[in-house]
DNA sequence: TATTATACATAGATAACCGAGGTATAAGGA
DNA sequence: TCCTTATACCTCGGTTATCTATGTATAATA
């Protein structure tokens, strides 16, 4: 991670569910399209990514299943669920506002304005 | 605090230390400040502000004066040093390169990206 | 054969923020 | 007069998030 620990908290689960709205996705895949979709920018530890993918089914925001890949292996998938979908909508409302008001105070502009 | 504790990793010192580079404050204030700056959205709490200035103090961002105000009373005045504006800038970029690589994850515009 | 990539998982350390509490003064209303 | 609110500083303990380190196992590659 590039970042300090700080700056991630809070958008990990909104970009997980982002990602898992799009399709189902296993752990190690999740942990590899955020390293790309980011430019490179964040690339989660396995300490950091599993344990979240835990808190989240416990959540209900996500569902696992175990699937067989063409070579045998077996992985745990993810897919978003109703009510994940739902709380991707209200993470991503706070995402805006929170980013909005963090330029307001630096006094950058204000971006995010329109959707908050 | 209206967003989760999460979110607010990081941004902290970059908003503490924008405020600063404008005039010197004192702890109080910053609360104030930091509450209509952005739109009422960050209060924050006296537990969270001043163990954030003691930091900064240490790692030398800012230096702490004693002067007392009208009323008589004595205020802790914080001003930002030059280390402190070299952060900054640092922590400016860092900023808008982390929400870039956000919006990018999720979907969002490039916002920032001009800038990284 | 050794290393790297894939793929899952947990335990302990570190750090950040918050809630709650403490101290003290001054102003304003009941 | 008393009580509440605002100002103004501070610390302690709890919760939570991330990272490091470690463990397991297989397959591909050098």
């Amino acid at each position: 991670m590039e970042f300090d620990r700080g700056l991630l908290g809070g958008s990990t689960i909104l970009m997980v569910l982002s990602l898992l709205h799009e399709k189902d996705m296993y752990g190690y895949e999740i942990i590899k399209e955020l390293d790309s979709k980011s430019g490179n920018m964040f690339q989660f530890k396995e300490g950091t990514l599993y344990p979240v993918l835990h808190r989240m089914e416990n959540l209900s925001y996500v569902k696992g299943y175990r699937k067989e890949a063409e070579n045998g292996k077996e992985r745990k998938y993810y897919s978003i669920t109703a009510e994940g979908v739902k709380q991707l909508e209200a993470e991503r409302k706070k995402w805006k506002s929170f980013a909005c008001s963090v330029n307001m105070v630096i006094g950058g502009m204000a971006y995010g304005s329109e959707g908050v």
